[in-house]
DNA sequence: TACCAATTGTGTAAAAAATACATGACCACT
DNA sequence: AGTGGTCATGTATTTTTTACACAATTGGTA
C-alpha cells in the first residue's frame, strides 16, 4: 500500500467522489496577500537606471523599493502591473513583461506577501517631467544598495533577465527615443551587457538585420559630427525575423 | 497639482509619515488563494509527455489537469512545487524551475485562485512503478485537449519555455536515463524542437561541447547495432561552458 | 547460413558568419 | 587654423555551420 498520507487534503477529494461545489472548495483554501512590483528601467547618461521610491515603512527608513501595489479583486496580474506603471510614470504603451514570482515567507516584515515581479522598459526623456514627486528617483542599476524587502534580489534578477532578453529580441529600442543614432544604440548594449563592442561590426550587424529606417535626420546638440538618426521598424522586424534555433551551450 | 487620486490607498501612506506597524499594513491587504501547478515532463517512445491527473471537480468531469496544490503558510513557492512533485512521483533530486504565474480572475470556477507554474523534467523509467494511481496519466504533449482550468495554456507555455531552454542549457539529460546513446539524445531534441537534425553534425556538436563521458558500455536490447552509452558530466560542463553572448534576432 | 533492415561510426569540402582592423571626412569648439 | 571627438565605410582572416556517403555491426528472419 502506498503512503499517500503526506498528500495535502487540498489535493484530492477524500472519497474519490467529484466535487460539486468549487466555490466551497476554494473558500477552504488558505489565502495570502499578493502584490506586483515593477522594475522600471530607463537609460540615461549611458547607464541603465531603475525607478525607485522611498519606502514608507519605518523598518526600511531611508531605503528604496520598487514601485508596486496589491492586486485588486478583479484585475489580472499584468493589469495590476500596468496600473502601477501608469500611475507612477503617466505613460501608456510601454513595454511590460512578467519576470518571476517571489514568495519567500519572510520577504515582507509585515507577514507573508507574495509578489509578482514585472520588468518595464521606457524612454526616460518621454516622461521626465512627470517625476516631480521627490520620493521617486532614477537609480543607477550598478550601484544598488540598501533596498527594502527583497527588492535588491528582484532587481538583480530582472537585470539578468534583461541582459539575456536584449540579446534575443529587439527590446532595447524601448529605452531610446523614437529616433536614435547608432552610437546611442551601441552604448545601450554596451552598458547593459557590460562589454565593449566593435563599432563597425555592430553597425554591420544591425544593418544586416534590416529593420532600421533611416529617417533622413541627424543628431542635434552633440559636440561633434552628428550621426544619422534611425527608427526601429517593427513590421520589417516581424517579417524578417529569423526562426530562432541553435543548440548552443 | 498632479492627480494622484487613482493611486491605490495601499501604495503609500496617506500623510507621508512612515508606517510603524507593517503587520497592520499587511493585514489590510486583500488576500487570495495561491497554488502551484507542476508541468512534469517525461520522454518516452520518442515523444514528450506530461503527467496529468483526472480533475476531481464535477465541472471538469473527465478532463485532465496538472498536478498542483495550495501553498502552505510557511513554505516557499518552490518548496510547495517540490512537495507536489515528490508526493506524486516519489522522486527527489529532480529538475524543477518556475516558469510563470497565471492570475486571470476567471481561471478557476471556484473563485479567484492565482497559480505559479513550475516545469519539471524527469526520466519516466526511473519512477514508472510508482504510478499505479490510475487517476495519473502520462499524456502526449502533442495531443492535448480537454484540459481543466487554464491548464492547456499553462502547458503550452511551459512547452515553449522548454523548447527555448533546451537549446541554451543542458536540461535534456534530465529526461533520459543516466546512460544514454547519442541516438536517444538526438531523438529527444528532434521531438521537443520538432525538427530533423543531421546525425553527423549533431554528434560533432555534442562531442565538441565536451561534457559527455563515454562509459564504455553499449546499448542492449536494440534490434540493430548497439551504440555507445554516454553520461552527462556536469563538472565538465560547468568548467567549459561558454559565456553566452551574441546579439541575434 | 545468408540476407535484410536498421543503425553505428567517421571526415571533408563548401558556404556562411564573426572577427579584427584604419583612414579620411565632418562638425563644434577654442 | 588647429584640436578633439565622432561619423562612415570595406576587406581579409578566422571560425562556425552546413551538406553529404560509405563501410561495418547487430538482430531478426527466411
Amino acid at each position: 500500500m502506498e503512503d499517500f498520507s503526506t498528500i495535502s487534503r487540498f489535493t484530492r477529494s477524500e472519497n474519490g467522489k467529484l466535487i460539486k461545489n468549487p466555490r466551497k472548495l476554494v473558500s477552504s483554501y488558505p489565502t495570502f496577500p499578493i502584490t506586483v512590483d515593477c522594475a522600471i528601467f530607463g537609460f540615461d547618461e549611458n547607464e541603465l537606471k531603475v525607478l525607485l521610491i522611498r519606502s514608507d515603512l519605518e523598518v526600511f527608513k531611508d531605503q528604496w523599493s520598487l514601485l508596486g501595489d496589491v492586486i485588486k479583486d478583479t484585475e489580472d496580474l499584468e493589469e495590476a502591473a500596468y496600473r502601477v506603471l501608469q500611475q507612477r510614470t503617466g505613460m501608456t504603451n510601454v513595454f511590460l513583461e512578467q519576470v518571476k514570482t517571489f514568495g519567500n515567507p519572510a520577504r515582507h516584515p509585515g507577514g507573508r506577501v507574495v509578489t509578482v515581479a514585472y520588468c518595464s522598459l521606457l524612454n526616460i526623456r518621454d516622461h521626465e517631467l512627470k517625476i516631480h514627486d521627490n520620493e521617486l528617483h532614477w537609480h543607477s542599476v550598478k550601484s544598488l544598495c540598501n533596498m527594502a524587502f527583497d527588492h535588491q534580489t528582484v532587481i538583480e534578477y530582472c537585470n539578468e533577465w534583461l541582459k539575456k532578453r536584449i540579446q534575443e529580441n529587439p527590446l532595447g529600442f524601448n529605452l531610446l527615443p523614437e529616433k536614435f543614432s547608432l552610437r546611442e544604440l551601441q552604448h545601450l548594449y554596451e552598458a547593459i551587457l557590460d562589454v565593449q563592442l566593435d563599432r563597425r561590426n555592430f553597425r554591420k550587424k544591425f544593418f544586416a538585420m534590416d529593420f532600421l529606417d533611416d529617417v533622413g535626420e541627424f543628431e542635434e546638440d552633440v559636440p561633434h559630427r552628428p550621426g544619422k538618426l534611425y527608427k526601429f521598424n517593427y513590421e520589417k522586424y516581424e517579417k524578417n525575423k529569423r526562426k530562432w534555433f541553435a543548440i548552443d551551450f
